[in-house]
Formats: structure tokens, sequence, C-alpha cells
RNA sequence: GUGAUUGUAGCUCAGCUGGUUAGAGCGCUGGUUUGUGGCACCAGAGGUCGCCGGUUCGAACCCGGUCUUUCACCCCA
């Protein structure tokens, strides 16, 4: 065997224990709060079947989705036929498994699956890793964590109002301050295309003006204007890509006005209105919430609310968003199931608070004493004194080896424990144990029982 | 998928127009200190210069390929 240079796929990453503290700090602190509004815990596999997977993130995404070889002899099905028409031929013959791409679909699926079972509306959330084989860069990964909460069975924009007051908990719990809510409603956007008179043309109009607060008005309108666009439908436009920013009030008289003769628009701006008003029976004010008729997102499933989630002065892009859709599930054979969900992005949200400084110095979640010994018998001794702090509850180690006192304390000071226990003859001898502060370099000779209570203080 | 960019000790990085034995700081190991960590001083270990090939008398340095890093585009958390 020879040496090989140790690694990881690209864009995948480990995490040492610093990392895990502060990620389980984040998942903590979603996790209670889905709880808090009556979501339940959801996992599905890793991977899937890739029909389950292809044709629901539009052909970029099936290109981004890791397919997983099947196992045993997976040429055997490949024929020379197959071999020559190609990929597409020879794909679903190699390959019949695939790594989740996102929490939504494998839900809808889980939905459909467990349509039986489940009493709706069904609210659930999981926190689990989705992979995409795109070019990682600044904040995007090809493992990455989300954490999804979704409610399906019932069209109630509570729902949307709740993903608000979610989002809003856990931003405070976190101790952001300086971010917005983006909301919009795919309705208002089938509007705005109505009213330029290019209604087949949503889609188009949505990734251009989605770009609006990215790349500028001017190039806004030159893509437009590349994707057939009309003059005049890009002169309808102007108002809207206006860069003079509104208030959710102005925007809310300015869109009753424009999409006056557009009944989708209408309804969707009746939807914003309603979910605005559901947050005020829920107490919450609109602080940090941004009324966004430009913003689109890209997942083209959505039919109704969209939400985005932006951190104010950190390089970082979008770290939360969602929105509903009508029929999400409707492929796997089950219509008329209307959800509404959102996630937010782990890694992202990490990058945030490490720039920001936001997380919280790190806690005595470790080992709080740690027992250092002279020799063999005062070992021995020490690991009586370990299993009587354990049963105290107190998070304990002992020294394995017999080293060197100096090895010893080395170790706890890299490790930040706060107390070493000393074990030596006289303490052997007299029944005690020297109990030495770490921080304040304070050491004290005491029975077991005082050190317990010592520690437990 | 397109266009750039990076790779030298465990880590962060020097290394001149190609020249003989590739350096620093931090960390690590040992010692000053056989019952005490942080501080100081002393000593030491540690490198196929990402990998493969080419040019050259000679390559960490130039050229090609490949992997990786970072960044922009597309798209997206």
């Amino acid at each position: 065997m020879s040496k090989q240079k140790p690694s990881i796929p690209k864009g995948m990453r480990d995490f040492g224990p610093v990392e895990m503290a502060r990620r389980n700090y984040i998942f903590t602190t979603i996790r209670d709060t889905f709880r808090l509004f009556g979501y339940e815990q959801l996992e599905t596999p890793a991977m899937e079947n890739l029909s389950t997977l292809t044709g629901k993130y539009g052909e970029e995404g099936d290109q981004l989705l890791f397919k997983v070889l099947n196992s045993g002899e997976f040429l055997k099905k490949v024929n020379d036929t197959a071999f020559k028409t190609g990929e597409t031929a020879v794909l679903p013959l190699l390959s019949e498994k695939g790594l989740r791409y996102d929490l939504t679909v494998p839900f809808a699926r889980y939905v459909v699956m467990h349509q039986n079972e489940i009493s709706f509306p069904f609210k659930r959330f999981q926190m689990q890793p989705v992979w995409r084989a795109d070019r990682p860069q600044k904040g995007r990964y090809r493992e990455f964590y989300q954490c999804d909460a979704d409610v399906v069975g019932t069209d109630s924009l509570i729902c949307e109002a709740e993903i608000i007051a979610m989002i809003k908990r856990v931003f405070a719990a976190f101790g952001l301050a300086d971010y917005s809510i983006h909301l919009n409603n795919r309705k208002i956007l089938s509007g705005i295309a109505e009213v330029a008179g290019a209604a087949g043309m949503e889609a188009e109009l949505c990734v251009a003006i989605d770009k609006l607060d990215k790349i500028g008005r001017e190039r806004v309108e030159e893509e437009l204007y590349q994707k057939g666009f009309s003059q005049e439908a890009v002169a309808v436009l102007a108002p809207v890509l206006e860069a003079s920013e509104r208030s959710n009030g102005e925007w809310l008289d300015f869109l009753k006005a424009f999409l006056a003769n557009s009944v989708v628009g209408s309804t969707g701006l009746k939807e914003v209105e309603e979910v605005l008003s559901f947050l005020t029976l829920l107490g919450e004010d609109t602080r940090f919430l941004t009324l966004d008729p430009v913003l689109a997102r890209g997942l083209s499933y959505y039919t109704g609310a969209i939400f985005e989630v932006k951190v104010s002065g950190v390089g970082v892009g979008s770290v939360s968003g969602g929105g509903r859709y009508d029929n999400l599930t409707g492929v796997f054979g089950l219509p008329d199931i209307s959800g509404v969900g959102f996630s937010f992005g782990v890694d992202r949200l990490y990058d945030v608070l490490d720039a920001l400084n936001l997380f919280p110095e790190a806690q005595n979640e470790g080992t709080r004493v740690m027992l250092a010994h002279f020799g063999a018998e005062e070992r021995k001794q020490a690991m009586a004194y370990l299993a009587a702090f354990r049963r105290a509850g107190i998070a304990a180690e002992i020294y394995p080896d017999l080293a060197k006192i100096k090895k010893q304390f080395n170790y706890a000071d890299k490790k930040n424990i706060a107390f070493v226990a000393i074990l030596g003859a006289e303490e052997l001898a007299n029944g005690t144990l020297g109990l030495k502060n770490m921080v304040s370099g304070e050491q004290e000779t005491l029975s077991l029982e005082e050190a317990i209570s010592r520690l437990q203080g």
C-alpha cells in the first residue's frame, strides 16, 4: 500500500468540535422554534429513486443531481444500442438512485406514500443534508444542510404569517438585528406579466426581474429585450422597476392600481394583505418585513407566497427562503394538496453569525473536571473518583496514560477544562484530592464530597 | 456548463530574471522544572514544493494536462 494524501470530495467539508458546537447551536435554535409552532420532525433517506428526483427542478436541476451507480454488475444492462444512443439512454441503465437535492420533493413523496396515515393539515420539519453537483463558491457547497418546515393540506394564509413569525423568532434568538424578510406572491408576478401583455412569459420575466437589486434596472431591461419582451411591455414595467424604494404601504397602493385589470394579480395582492393582517393578529409588527414585488426566486413550483430572507452588511446570499406550492404532490398522484414551506440554510447562517461575531461564548459544555495522577496506584483511586463525579452529573474524564503531570495539565489546559483533580501519594494516604481551578490557579485539598459540591456550584 | 484564480512543514505564509543544502512565525516533541498548565529561554523533529508529463545542463519557479481552492456568470441555500 502506497501512502496516499487524505482528501475529501470537492465542495464537501469536515466539521471539527468548535464548528459542531456552533452548528448545534443553530440547529437547536431552529428546532425549538419549529416545535414551538407545532411542527413534527421527519427524516427521509439520503438517496431517493432517481425517478422521484428528475424533472422536479428543471433541466438545470437534473444536471446537478448526484447519481448513484447501481451496485453489482452495473454495466450488464448497457447494450450497444443504448451506448450508441448516448448518455440519456445509458444513464437510466447505470443508475436508479440519486442523492436528494432538497427536502421538499422527498417530503412530497412521503406525504403521498403515507397519505392514509397522515391527518391533514400536516406540519413537519426536517433538518438533513442535501447534495448538489454544482460548482462550489462563496456560501455554496456540494453538501449542505437545510432546515425545512412545511405545512400541507391547508391553504390558510395563517401558515404564511406563522412562517414569518418563526423567521423573526429564530433571528431574534440569534441576535440578528439587521435583516429583512422579503415577501412576494407568485400571483402578483403573474399579474405583472399580464398587465405588461406578456402573460405567457412569466418565467422569463421572473428570472430577469429577480436580479433587479443585483444588476440594476438597465441591465434587467436589457435582459427583458433579449428574452423577447416588446418595447411597450418594458415601458409598462417601468414603474415596477423604478429604483426608488417604496414602503410596504406605498407598494400596496401602487399595486392596487397597477394590477386593477388583472384578476390573478389582484388575488395575489389580496393574499399579501391577508398575510399581513394575520401577522397583526399574532401580535407581530412588520419590522423586518419588506414587500418586494420583484422577488421571484428560482424554483418554479411556487404558486402563492414567496419568501426570501437577506441579512444586511454581510456578503452572504439569502439565508432562508420558501413559498407556497399548490400542487407539489400532484406529480406523485395526489392532486389538490396545497402546501407552504420554507427553509433555513444552516451553512449560510453559520457564515453570517460568524461574520457578525454572534456566536455565544462556548460555555462549559465540555469536560468540567479532569483527573490527573502521579502513578498507577493513584490512577486506580482516580478511577473511583471519576465514577463518583459522573454519578453526580459532573462531566469528568481521566487522563488515560501514566504520564508526567505536566503533560496531563497541558492536555487539560488545551481542552479548556475548568478543573483538574490531582491525586498523588499524599492525597492517596489522606483520602483527599487536590482540586485546582485552571482559570484562577487556586488549588485546595478536599474530600470527594467537598469536591463534588464545589464542582456542582 | 463558461471564464478566471489558488496549491510550498500540522497551520498562516516567504522563496528575486530558472542555479547548488527550500525558509520564517505559530503549533508539535524534549529540556530548563522527578507534585502542577498558561509565560520565558534552549534544543529538536517535521517538506515526493498538489499530481502526471514536457522544455532545460539545471524547475518550487517556464509550458501542457489533471485534481483541488477561491471568485464571477448560469443557477441556487
